[in-house]
RNA sequence: GCUGCUGUAGCUCAGCGGUGGAGCACGUCCUUGGUAAGGACGAGGUCAUGGGUUCAAAUCCCAUCAGCAGCUCCA
């Protein structure tokens, strides 16, 4: 007999042997029904493992995270299945569960096209439909290589020389036998909703040198119903992505004449970030902030004291000579708040000096990870450099996180995760700085974030070489994480550029110095704003906020007088005299997102009014233009 | 940078060896229309760029540039 405990404490006996599947059915049929695979003293196993000790055991049903995984993993081993029918000698990489799926890499001459796929597709189906059982076997480790040896499977062969353990387990489902941890499924039957999404190159094991191989991303349900939810959401997400919108709304482009990742910003675009930075510096100066300008290039030396030439060359663009000097166009902003610093001694009683810059750098990106708005070469960062000491930390974080917090929420970002990176335990001598600096600075930001009741995860070896730092991830409308505020700390610079106040005790002491974006770069914040409002911009970002239509031509001179009064508000505001019918400039306005479109014709006319027509309600009626302008005064203030 | 795919009118795309098409947008004219597309006519293209194959290339091949899906990277 064996005793097992059940994840609620009680104590059950069973008979030796017993497999967890039959466990889960005699404890409860619908148990027996809906359990995918087990917990075995916090091991996950199969259903079909035989329990031969007294141990813990809890069961995986459907329905949950770690039941939905299995699923996935075992879908991913049905389509390698697949592939293997259909692409005989097909070399198997790896196939993980991935956040919202799963894929599978494989080693393949063919190149797989979208209708491969389909086949793909297909041939699973029949496979699930087969019904074939997922059957474990041990093997020891030699002879499991061996196998692989035979089946002419060299990625597998590699996997197995890592592994540490003596026994090697593998599954297989009929003819097809894959290297694999386990748990999966019973039967393939069980998967009842799946689909293959793209396919894409993958170096093996993700090295650069490796060979590349072709990796089938898919996912898998237990419903059709989920299925069907998420390819929705990849929809909507497809909807939402602003190169598209960024096209239709007129807003930027890029160009083969000007260069890859090189943003051409239209007056539509421009306009927004105008918006976006005006608020910007105005927030700023409200928190003692002041506004540098620096240049765009300087020479290569200031780079080289820096550290940036020796560490992040790479990344740079090359140099631009000029009058026998070399000068680089700038990356980072920081170098220039430390000159601008050292043109004179500070006391301690001048700091904390907060000093932001709307700063334009150029990184050289390899031209592969180049994305729209979001990954570009050169581009406007809501930098700033804080100086102070190492008592004003603290606060001054705080002040940080306040800003940003201010800063997400008028944006409509209400969600966000936290990660505090720190130092890796036994590995100091990778990090620049003493070891009280780093300890007085990492608590520093974690007594911040607790001030401010704010939940996070600490990274254990994630702080850069210079500093700890805290990141904010926010979530967009559809729940997609975005990097937002990164405030960091940064012993690096200081010490470079011996960046120094005088102490109330007379000395000079080392300045502390964060480095902090709130928004990132205008190009990504606006990327981001595009696809979280999906093009329905509030009205106090929407470039063009109102458009007048007129009903016939008879009305353009009243359309006009409107627009002239709301203009003198200092609204965004177009008159379309077009000589279209009303359904027609109405339609274009609500694809163009406008927020509002007055309508005015004979009835307006005489009475001051205009027919209102918001993208959020529609038609709303008549309304004295006075009071439109104070209920969009309202919105406008309430960033609605 | 790597793998695969793509580049045809302002936009979305069809054409895939025999000297270029559609819809929308644009222009002119007709129409003066009340909450998501009125009509007619017209203008627009070295088919990304540079080579090659061929009697003949938008179409096949190679290179470059740019884009897309990933991988890798992101101070």
């Amino acid at each position: 007999m064996v005793k097992i405990t059940l994840p609620d404490g009680t104590k059950r006996e069973y008979k030796n042997n017993i497999t967890i599947g039959e466990v889960a059915s005699n404890m409860d049929s619908l148990l027996g029904e809906r359990a995918l695979a087990g917990k075995a003293g916090g091991v996950p196993v199969d259903l079909s493992h035989p329990i031969k000790e007294d141990i813990s055991l809890s069961v995986i049903t459907e329905n949950t995270e770690e039941g939905l995984e299995i699923l996935r993993h075992s879908a991913a081993h049905i389509m390698a299945q697949a592939v293997s029918r259909l692409f005989p000698g097909v070399k198997l990489g790896i196939g993980p569960t991935i956040e919202n799926g799963f894929y599978y890499d494989f080693g393949l001459q063919h190149s797989l096209s979208e209708e491969d796929l389909k086949k793909i597709e297909e041939e699973m189906a029949r496979i699930i439909n087969e019904d074939i059982a997922f059957e474990r076997t041990e093997l020891p480790r030699d002879i499991a290589m061996k196998k692989m040896e035979s089946l002419c499977q060299p990625f597998k062969v590699e996997l197995i020389k890592d592994i540490e353990d003596d026994k090697v387990s593998f599954y297989n489902q009929g003819e097809f036998v894959d290297l694999c941890r386990g748990p999966h499924i019973q039967r393939t039957s069980k998967i009842k909703a799946f689909k293959l999404l793209s396919v894409a190159g993958a170096y093996w094991r993700g090295k650069e040198t490796n060979p590349m191989l072709q990796r089938i991303y898919g996912t898998a349900f237990f419903t059709q119903t989920e299925l069907n939810k998420y390819l929705k959401f990849l929809e909507e997400a497809e909807k939402r992505d602003h190169r598209k919108i960024g096209k239709d709304l007129d807003l930027f482009s890029f160009h083969e004449e000007g260069g890859s990742g090189l943003t051409f910003w239209h007056p539509k675009g421009a306009r927004m970030r105008n918006i976006i930075e005006n608020f910007w510096r105005e927030e700023h100066f409200k928190r003692g902030y002041e506004i540098l300008y620096s240049p765009h290039i300087a020479k290569i030396n200031l780079w080289k004291t820096s550290g940036h030439w020796n560490f992040y060359r790479e990344s740079m663009y090359s140099p631009i000579e000029v009058d026998g000097h070399e000068y680089i166009l700038k990356p980072m902003n920081c170098p220039f708040a430390v000159l601008i610093y050292k043109t004179k001694l500070h006391s301690y009683r001048d700091l904390p000096l907060r000093w932001g810059e709307l700063g334009t750098v150029y990184r050289y990106e390899r031209s592969g990870v180049l994305h729209g708005l979001l990954r570009v070469r050169g581009f406007t960062q809501d930098d700033a450099h804080i100086f102070c000491t190492p008592d004003q930390l603290e606060s001054e974080i705080l002040g940080v996180i306040e800003l940003g917090q201010f800063m997400l929420s008028s944006f409509g970002f209400n969600e966000y995760e936290i990660e505090l990176s720190v130092r890796g335990k036994g590995e100091k001598e990778k990090y620049i700085g003493k070891d009280d600096v780093w300890e007085h600075a990492e608590s520093a930001l974690k007594i911040a974030l607790d001030k401010k009741g704010l939940k996070y995860t600490r990274m254990e070896g994630e702080a850069k070489f210079y500093g700890p730092a805290i990141d904010i991830k926010v979530k967009d409308a559809i729940g997609r994480g975005w990097q937002g505020p990164t405030i960091q700390v940064d012993f690096n610079l200081p010490e470079r550029f011996d960046v120094n106040y005088v102490g109330p005790d007379g000395f000079h002491h080392r300045v502390v110095m964060v480095h902090r974006t709130v928004l990132g770069a205008m190009e990504r914040f606006v990327g981001c704003l595009i696809e979280h409002y999906a093009g329905d911009f509030p009205l106090w970002i929407a470039p063009i906020q109102m458009r007048i239509l007129p009903i016939t031509d008879a009305h353009i001179d009243y359309a006009k007088k409107i627009q002239a009064q709301l203009l003198s508000k200092n609204f965004r505001v177009e008159c379309d005299m077009n000589s279209a019918k009303i359904n027609y400039k109405i339609r274009e306005g609500v694809l163009e997102k406008i927020p509002y479109l007055l309508i005015v014709g004979d009835k307006e006319i005489g009475s001051n009014t205009v027919s209102v027509r918001s993208r959020k309600k529609g038609n709303e009626g008549t309304l004295p233009v006075e009071d439109f302008i104070t209920n969009v005064e309202t919105e406008i203030r309430e960033k609605k």
